[in-house]
DNA sequence: ATGATATGCAAACATATGTGAGAACTTACA
DNA sequence: TGTAAGTTCTCACATATGTTTGCATATCAT
């Protein structure tokens, strides 16, 4: 089965896409490559030529401060394109590594270019996953921004469980949680001693268990609750339809 | 003069618009209204049929968590269009509101729709607004979540100054920030009480003046250090070109 | 195996930022 | 002209989070 399917398939989550055009995207010519933890999928500066796909393993935005003080600004799971923006604007201004090993798959700029053109609903379905990463950007803020450490870190792992269970509620299991505790703190403004503290909170407090690099979550409700965690930031249900309304301040 | 102009001077400072799909965006049909300070453009749940461009005035997009707490994501200036995602992505997951008294035009969906399929590259456009949009978010990540108070204020206030001047540096003049403390604390992830704190240390040791609602930078170069600012994420200059190099990982 | 390096964990201490409560000052408007 | 409402500003105090350091494990390369 083309790699290419799971692709196709994220997307199809936030947009229809045609029969027709979605014979285009998976006709698409591709490379796959493998890249070992910590290697840089994308480099603040870089002009790729072309788009890449995770496959599989997780990877991790980030931004440097002039101070060199880095934060993490996204987290992408299979399916996702990490490098989309740059089909569009020409150099990126930010970084993306792996956090595990990763199999991607490459697309070229030229390919894709000729695909929108060609299929409109393609087109429209990666604008609007650009969309969705955008609002998933602002919940990031609000969380960042506004909440303390323990429920940053709660909606933080509800975010995850959600996304990485293909978006069905509700997630009960245990999942892989490829993070070091550094890197928590980086996606959420924290320092990784505060992170530790506040990890064994949740832990004594029986809101999740933790072993190696793996989560559990005993009670979703309850993580849920501690979290303030709603998905409708993430637009998945019900499948967006054109239902309108004149509503209006 | 049509007020669209503005919206395609805005959208172009990003990316190639044809001369026939530029009158394609000028001729589309619009209503003019105006709103008070305080009005709400876009609220949590709307579903609008309409999409909206701010003519003159001072927007700001806010979400809030189940505590209540408010976090400001975005300023939106003139030429901006604030609900775009809801072309594609029927319900609003967060709110716009009038920071000032504030001229819109709005454009009916069904509009823009038929814009799309018939000029792809003023499609294509407001897709590249929608990435800038997504990578000035990513610059506000780093801003709440890892520089102190100081840096964070200096930050927004270069950013301010920067986009109010259409981009073009140094914006050495004084400008009107239309914001109250506690709509700054809301944007920078703090309390308004320490906003205070903060900004007179700014003032006090010359790097601004303000008056009123006014803000005076009398030293840009000044400010841009102590904010570590560089405007590289607003992604104006030079013209994005399709420049291409293959440099990865 | 063995060292080298990264990560988790812990404690004592420092401080940036938050909290609560008012007073002074503006602005709007009756 | 005066009252009300909103905003700025201030103080004293509380606390969440950061800093520094050390050590115990885990992970990894050789």
């Amino acid at each position: 089965m083309s790699p290419l399917v799971r692709m196709v398939d994220k997307l199809a989550l936030h947009a229809t896409i045609s029969a027709q055009d979605r014979v285009g995207l998976l006709e698409l010519p591709y490379t796959t490559r493998f890249f070992e933890t910590g290697s840089y999928l994308l480099r603040d500066g870089d002009m790729p030529d072309h788009c890449g796909m995770l496959v599989s393993g997780v990877a991790y935005r980030h931004k440097t401060s002039v101070e060199g003080l880095r934060q993490i600004v996204a987290i992408h799971i299979p399916g996702e394109i990490y490098n989309l923006q740059q089909l569009h604007l020409a150099t990126a201004d930010n970084n993306v590594q792996t956090l595990t090993r990763c199999e991607v798959v490459t697309i070229s700029h030229a390919a894709l270019h000729e695909l929108a053109a060609k299929c409109p609903s393609a087109a429209y379905a990666l604008f609007v996953a650009t969309i969705v990463e955008l609002s998933m950007a602002r919940e990031w803020m609000l969380n960042i921004g506004r909440r303390d450490a323990r429920t940053r870190i709660a909606h933080l792992l509800c975010e995850f469980a959600f996304r990485l269970n293909n978006h069905s509620l509700p997630p009960g299991q245990a999942y892989e949680l490829p993070m070091t505790q550094e890197q928590l703190a980086d996606a959420l403004g924290l320092t990784a001693v505060h992170i530790n503290r506040t990890l064994k909170g949740l832990i004594s407090d029986g809101l999740i268990t933790h072993s190696k690099r793996g989560v559990t979550i005993p009670d979703w409700e309850m993580l849920v609750a501690e979290a303030g965690f709603n998905s409708r930031y993430l637009h998945i249900s019900p499948p967006e339809t054109a239902t309108q309304s004149a509503r209006h301040a």
